[in-house]
DNA sequence: CGGCGCATCATCCGAAAGATGGATGTCCGG
DNA sequence: CCGGACATCCATCTTTCGGATGATGCGCCG
């Protein structure tokens, strides 16, 4: 008989962890052998407890949204053996999609999921094997069908500035470059989104989930 | 000894029914008659089973946020002794908290509460006692205290549409004004949001969650 | 090597957005 | 009942933004 697998949770709201501690009561080849509310607990807990499989929430506590999520994930990850990183996530926004996975995260499950599901992703996981949710992955290849606006790092820059209500010449100073480099930009992000306008291009961009609100 | 608090759950995330159940088992005086997925589910199973206090989040699956879970809210305090109502949310946003109390909700919870201060809040909401998350209730205070940006129907309207993505010209064909009118409308927001440009309005806005993002 | 995408900059011009200043009308409290 | 606060409407002036066009260096990949 093999082993149980050794799970970590990480996730800010005892309600959710709560819940999954109930899911994953039943199984017997499971095994809980943590649980963490903070990205940096959880990086320390999976360090200390060597887990087969973290199941890992993206918005943990304020302030701590996707990106920073995943570098907790890197984290753990150049860890020797490092453990596989199952990502949890209310809502399937595209760029927490693909940052996640491309942070490298062995799955993405959105917390609606029913249990089954979850138990078959941490099983899933726990070989190795890339596990998403049915939606999740169809929004994945859907995304390879249409060829979506990707935008560049530094696009992506800008446009948060814009977002976050900067004119140009304010988003200039503060990116040290010239008022000019910013329109270009704003040029580029405008013919990928389809749009003509900042606030068009922001309203697009949140929408198709490449910027947070706010 | 007095009957016990008959509760129900209505929350999409099966993830997040589990770890309300788990909160709950545990308390004698508490006895869960029923669970349900959806805003409609909800209703009809308040009106069947009767409970003294629904646990109902916000976030009711795509598309059903806000104002439409308020509808249910409403739908449900109507009954004849109908129950009391306990809503509960991830994040904090001012327009939500607002709206589900001003339907009629008896109190408000962070699904981040610890489980004393849920079962704190069912108790005191079975007696139709307020009962609000501190971190809400004093935001609730704060919004007294400084009397935040309050923004006219109109007002609203017109940001609304800039938050779009729209302009100016088609604001004024969409709402059948002038372009100068929208302008001066616009001009108004800036001055009670105290910014000076419409991606900055809509930034600050949505911050305020006088809109809702997308 | 020769594209191609990214990032950086410049100039010119018309259109959109913002600043300023009025004009109504309503509603409420002194 | 009258003045002030506020919402709604409008016009003129200045600044900013967006569109067009063009250019340079860099790194990557077939």
């Amino acid at each position: 008989m093999t082993p149980p697998i050794r799970i970590l949770l990480v996730d800010d709201h005892p309600v959710v962890r709560s819940g999954l501690r109930a899911m994953l009561a039943g199984q017997p080849d499971f095994e809980l052998v943590g649980e963490a509310a903070t990205g940096e607990e959880g990086v320390a807990a999976a360090r200390r407890l060597r887990p087969d499989v973290v199941l890992m929430d993206l918005q943990l506590g304020p302030g701590m949204h996707g990106s920073e999520a995943t570098r907790h994930i890197v984290a753990m990850g150049t860890a020797v053996s490092g453990p596989r990183v199952l990502v949890l996530t209310t809502f399937d926004t595209d760029a927490d999609i693909v940052a996640a996975i491309e942070a490298g995260a062995t799955g993405y499950l959105l917390k609606d999921a029913p249990s089954d599901d979850l138990h078959a992703a941490i099983r899933s996981a726990a070989t190795g094997a890339s596990a998403l949710a049915p939606s999740v992955a169809s929004r994945l290849l859907g995304r390879v069908r249409t060829p979506r606006a990707t935008l560049s790092p530094r696009e992506l820059e800008v446009l948060g500035h814009v977002a976050a209500g900067l004119s140009n010449r304010q988003i200039s100073k503060r990116m040290f470059l010239s008022e000019t480099t910013v329109k270009t930009h704003l040029v580029h992000i405008y013919a990928k989104l389809g749009v003509d306008s900042r606030t068009a291009a922001v309203a697009a961009a949140t929408k198709a989930g490449l910027i947070r609100p706010s």
